[in-house]
DNA sequence: CTCCTCCATTAACAATTGTAAAGAAATGCG
DNA sequence: CGCATTTCTTTACAATTGTTAATGGAGGAG
């Protein structure tokens, strides 16, 4: 149950077996279904998920329709993680697109893991600024590349999301309608021929 | 010369004298002219900046023009971050916009204050998921709003930059051509009347 | 101070995207 | 299993943006 974990904090921090268990123990299995909410726009997001089977979604609400801010697959830390860092209301809500087997820490385990572990401190740095790097090549795109290259980048990056995931979901992740994404759908398969 | 940066890390941390003595002298002042490039795209990246005075500007080059990353002004650590955390090759290139009175600091300076002060992974912990959640926000911008609402809200929060920063530099930032970003302000200029 | 480069705006046209709507296909759920 | 909802594509039109080019003005270098 947690082997997937341990390996994600192997490649930042070596644990002894007993740091291990105290991990261990600050995390809670839980299995939700498809469609279920963890964080709802407005609350404080206080606590953390780490994805052992399944995916979720996290998105904006603005007036009426939901845009993708990001899509978490397993073996990823997911939350409203800026909600969570300032514990603040979060303007983003989270929610499983499959159903989902869950680790599940506290905003309070966390600060007792700070404590208890010096080295979660370092694990914690290096996770944020890997969200930071990533959400950095998200906006590079955003500047740099046209719409068609960004799509064309989601297909080689995440290619096999597009028959997991609804597709008007990745348009509003890739900052285009669900028309335009087809359109350009359109425009790639054609040039392949 | 360090009132600034240690206003900056009290935020986070709070450091006893000795410690702050240690992190003084990790750092090294450096005054660069306008222009002055410290960063090349394609070089690793291996100093950090506390801007004492002046504004740098991070921009891709993308094709022979140039694109905005980011505007650092006063009182904010600067770099080609992800370049500097993960030394690899930068896929920035940073210069300063006008004269500017640096604190230098380099990676392996950062390493020796890693082990010197416990203290620091907290700090560098608390940038990385500052700069996480700024990112983010910049990253919203691009979904939730059109380039009209984009520009209209970096005046309302970086309003002065338009007087201190040439336009084109902002457009860029702001995903858009500077003939774009002319004819919004025209038309919000038309607005207000 | 003057020259020259850089900069902001405007205009005209092409290309792309958004919007609204409709139909076909696929999927979920009782 | 079958109905209802969701999803994907296509079409036509409006709106916005990008591109190229020209103009007037501002600001820096010598």
């Amino acid at each position: 149950m947690f082997d997937a974990l341990h390996q994600l904090v192997a490649q930042f921090v070596t644990f002894t077996d007993r740091e291990k268990a105290i991990l261990e123990n600050a995390f809670v299995f839980k299995q939700v279904p498809r469609k279920f909410s963890l964080v709802r726009q407005g609350q404080v997001a206080n606590e953390l998920y780490f994805i052992n089977k399944g995916m979720l979604r996290l998105f904006y609400e603005n007036e009426g329709d939901e845009i993708t801010a990001f899509i978490f697959r397993e073996n990823l830390f997911a939350s409203s993680y800026d909600s969570f860092l300032r514990q603040a209301p979060s303007i983003q809500s989270l929610e499983a697109l499959e159903e989902a087997d869950l680790l599940v820490i506290t905003q309070p385990k966390m600060n007792e893991l700070y404590e208890a572990l010096p080295k979660f401190n370092v694990l914690t740095r290096k996770i944020a600024e890997q969200r930071f790097i990533n959400a950095q090549q998200i906006l590079s795109s955003f500047l740099l590349d046209s719409p068609e290259e960004r799509y064309a980048k989601f297909v080689e990056q995440n290619g096999d999301l597009l028959l997991r995931v609804p597709h008007h979901l990745i348009a509003s992740y890739l900052g285009m309608t669900p028309v335009s994404m087809s359109r350009i759908r359109n425009r790639l398969a054609q040039q392949k021929r």
